[in-house]
DNA sequence: CGATTATCCTGTGCGC
DNA sequence: TGCGCACAGGATAATC
């Protein structure tokens, strides 16, 4: 389940190995993977340069110059892995960006959630931030990495929805999902079931403090790889951070912090770990 | 607004 | 050993 802090490292993965190379030719066979528009259409982008990658919460957006940006969204499968041309496709290859170098980039995703377009009218190409350039994305909050705290409180403020359910709503900070929603919560000290807006001014503080310094550790450990190993970098290497995992799919551990058992709260389909003792 | 449910999809892991 | 099924969940839409 690929968030921000996968996201990012697949960002930073594509950037060292493809940015400056030209795309010789795109090839897509996944019936999903290009829904929103004509698949004809990323013709355009074919003989174009990658100028660079760029990340608004889990949304990838790849910069071809002569205002063409290519969105990607790997949702709950989608792996982005590198390879040689010639290299065996895997199973539910739905895409290949075959570079002038020989290498290529290939769009890897069994469940078919993710998927790829190209942003319907940019406003001009390299400059600005994606969210403005890209009328796709405008709908999205400020990237959970780069949010300030008066931008947090001013959307928790009023709102009467689980804590945990506005983390992972994506209007409200982009980026974070069900792992990371988790830990900031305990980071935090707070519980997930928290109205958002019965936080007080330093429970906000808290809250954006643990946002940071939780996804900043998750980044430098490339992300987290569970159980059933979906998230791969572009190497195909898994992450470490849920080795640093505290509260996530921990239920019935003793909390590295106080021993009492980690809990799991449902509400409708959503759940949540938590610890009763750390958090309040 | 918010709570809830459904939709998309396939691999996994469980119970029997 | 094998079958069937619940579960996993990110984004979005619909309904109450």
């Amino acid at each position: 389940m690929p968030e921000l802090p996968e996201v990012e490292t697949v960002r930073r993965d594509i950037s060292g190995l493809f940015v400056g190379d030209t795309l010789r030719r795109l090839v897509v066979t996944g019936r999903r993977t290009v829904r929103r528009h004509d698949p004809s259409l990323l013709a355009r982008i074919e003989g174009q340069e990658l100028v660079g990658v760029a990340r608004h919460g889990k949304f990838l957006c790849f910069d071809w110059g002569a205002a063409n940006v290519l969105v990607a969204h790997l949702r709950m499968s989608g792996q982005l892995l590198a390879a040689t041309a010639g290299d065996a496709a895997v199973a539910h290859t739905h895409a290949v960006f075959a570079f002038s170098t020989g290498r290529e980039l290939r769009f890897v995703d069994p469940r078919t959630f993710g998927e790829l377009f190209l942003a319907s009218a940019p406003q001009g190409a390299g400059a600005g931030p994606p969210r403005e350039r890209v009328s796709e994305l405008a709908h999205l909050g400020p990237d959970a990495l780069a949010a300030e705290p008066a931008q947090l409180r001013a959307a928790l403020a009023g709102r009467r929805a689980p804590l945990k359910s506005l983390l992972v709503d994506q209007r409200v900070l982009a980026g974070i999902g069900n792992i990371y929603a988790d830990e900031i919560c305990f980071g935090a000290g707070l519980r997930p079931d928290r109205p958002g807006g019965a936080l007080d001014p330093a429970e906000v503080g808290l809250l954006a403090r643990s946002t940071q310094v939780v996804l900043e550790a998750a980044v430098a450990a490339r992300g987290s790889t569970l159980g059933d190993q979906q998230y791969r970098d572009v190497a195909g290497e898994a992450g470490r951070f849920q080795l640093q995992h505290r509260v996530y799919g921990r239920s019935g551990l003793p909390c590295v912090s106080c021993g009492r058992r980690i809990e799991r709260v449902r509400w409708g389909a959503k759940s949540a770990f938590w610890c009763p003792g750390c958090q309040r």
